[in-house]
DNA sequence: TTATCAGATAAGAATAATTCTTATTTAGAA
DNA sequence: TTCTAAATAAGAATTATTCTTATCTGATAA
């Protein structure tokens, strides 16, 4: 659980300057671990920040995209979601529930990246592999683990 | 090369109508391998067909979708892209080209099934896995080749 | 501590992507 | 051929995002 005085730590710590908006937008996507969108993002700092605009959410997001802080994730529907878990990890995609699960597993990380290595990917220099695991759910109601 | 009339028999091996609309919009899909924009793909058939309309490019890329004969593929940019190639493959984003280029490799795919078999992911049924190779390329002007 | 100013924000207009509505048309069955 | 459920055209509506501009503010230096 992080306070608000690290919240504004990592934004100075990342050359931004660490305004009111900035340190309720980050601290909004850090606490919200089910990579919102940007309205969603909107709607939970709105009440105790009624003048922000959805225009600065967006633009926030964006810096904070570029800064490395968040990473913006595409998903089948419309709508982009951001996540502010930037360790290097993969996504399932629950196709019922539209749910974005995180899935960390630095062995097949590294065993997909080591194959890819040996393959002779010509003229391409690869920046990184994320896997997209589609899924469904079981059971309905109960919550997903992982072994 | 598919022919109109193998287009035609597609479609109707799904349960679709085959309709004029269908049946050019199907034909550009599988045409167009670079993995259009519903708007490449209505700037492509609108020469020959000036009545259509884009909604009918959507609907119809949708029932497409719906039907299994086209997938729909989201990338880090606010447009989804369309790709008739059904058969499992990953995709590699060239960040600097914003290109997606197909990358088939059974020997990966399953490499990676296999793994996530072992693994114990409780109350989740994997219905597939996609990778996403995001990638630069080396030399901006030549064009790629995986071995 | 205060003045300064580059950069950040609010507000809302503009744009882009997609979906919806409705009147008209058409593919394919009978 | 006729009929009907389904598909289409046209364009309005909605949703997601970006842009513009006037105003404001955090951080630096006096």
């Amino acid at each position: 659980m992080s306070t608000l005085s690290d919240v504004r730590e990592k934004l100075v710590d990342a050359n931004l300057k660490a305004t009111h908006q900035r340190i309720v937008i980050y601290d909004a996507v850090l606490q919200m671990m089910d990579h919102p969108t940007a309205e969603r993002v909107f709607d939970h700092v709105k009440p105790s920040n009624p003048s922000i605009s959805i225009g600065t959410v967006y633009k926030t997001l964006d810096t904070l995209v570029e800064a490395g802080l968040v990473h913006k994730v595409s998903s089948t529907d419309h709508s982009m979601r951001y996540d502010s878990n930037i360790a290097h990890h993969n996504h399932i995609y629950l196709e019922d529930t539209k749910e974005i699960v995180d899935y960390h597993d630095e062995e097949l990380q590294s065993m997909v990246l080591e194959y890819l290595k040996r393959k002779k990917l010509k003229n391409i220099e690869i920046k990184d592999v994320q896997l997209q695991i589609n899924a469904r759910k079981v059971d309905k109601d109960s919550s997903i683990s992982i072994k």
